[in-house]
DNA sequence: CAAACATTTCAACAATAGTTGTATAGTTAA
DNA sequence: TTAACTATACAACTATTGTTGAAATGTTTG
């Protein structure tokens, strides 16, 4: 993952309605919601929604489908398993077992380190 | 976790530069590493690392210990996975072979969610 | 066709974030 | 104490983000 898909990513995220919108989709899985019941289950108008949708789809976390007169959302999860990878990647060096002393009730790297990815660049904000 | 704590973590992870210096802290483990040697490994300015240390040491992803005239930066890895558990939590309804015809390359729901039931469905739209 | 409905777009404004250079605070050593 | 070193804080500025309500787009129904 390129560090800029993440930190749009990141962005789309550190918003109160987007993360309750996201994690919304998160849940529904590919039944996914339409804009409407989104805005009723938050108590946002329609216009700020859809401002925020945007956002989240434009980072590519969420996915529209025309279905009627409605735009039905689904959270793009396989994009959420690749970010969450790229954020623990290579944690600790790879030697996972000192991160013993920094754990808390979470299950650590063994548990969610992915296989690595092909080395990147490093670019900037 | 509070949706507030959530989203301030998420705006620190959201520039290049604190993303960049998080990953650098995750590789490195309970070692961390000091403010001058991540401005170095980053090329950048001493007050502009500070401004972006300062993000994430208030979102709580990374402690600071004073050594000596250096201060040590250390990622918080417990609260980074806990951030996972929040972002995952009740992922398709708690029913993760829903997810099945959503996943990529990644290894969805079964490798990162509390573990369910096999699989046996497929999923609908 | 027109009317009702679902959602997005736009404009204007307020609020916040990020950058740069300089000044300050704290630590160590001569 | 003075000087060198490490890092943070501040001020001024620029740029971006978020909110609001009204208008526009596109869809279905009568």
């Amino acid at each position: 993952m390129k560090i800029q898909t993440a930190t749009s990513i990141f962005e789309s995220l550190a918003s109160g309605w987007r993360l309750e919108a996201f994690r919304l989709l998160v849940k529904r899985g590919p039944q996914g919601m339409v804009a409407g019941d989104i805005a009723s289950a938050l108590d946002i108008s329609p216009s700020s929604l859809s401002f925020h949708l945007k956002a989240l789809s434009h980072a590519g976390l969420v996915s529209v489908e025309q279905e009627g007169r409605f735009q039905r959302y689904r959270a793009n999860i396989p994009l959420m398993l690749e970010l969450i990878a790229y954020l623990t990647e290579e944690c600790c060096n790879g030697h996972p077992e000192t991160c013993a002393g920094m754990r808390s009730a979470s299950n650590c790297c063994d548990a969610i380190l992915p296989p690595l990815e092909p080395p990147g660049e490093s670019p900037r904000s």
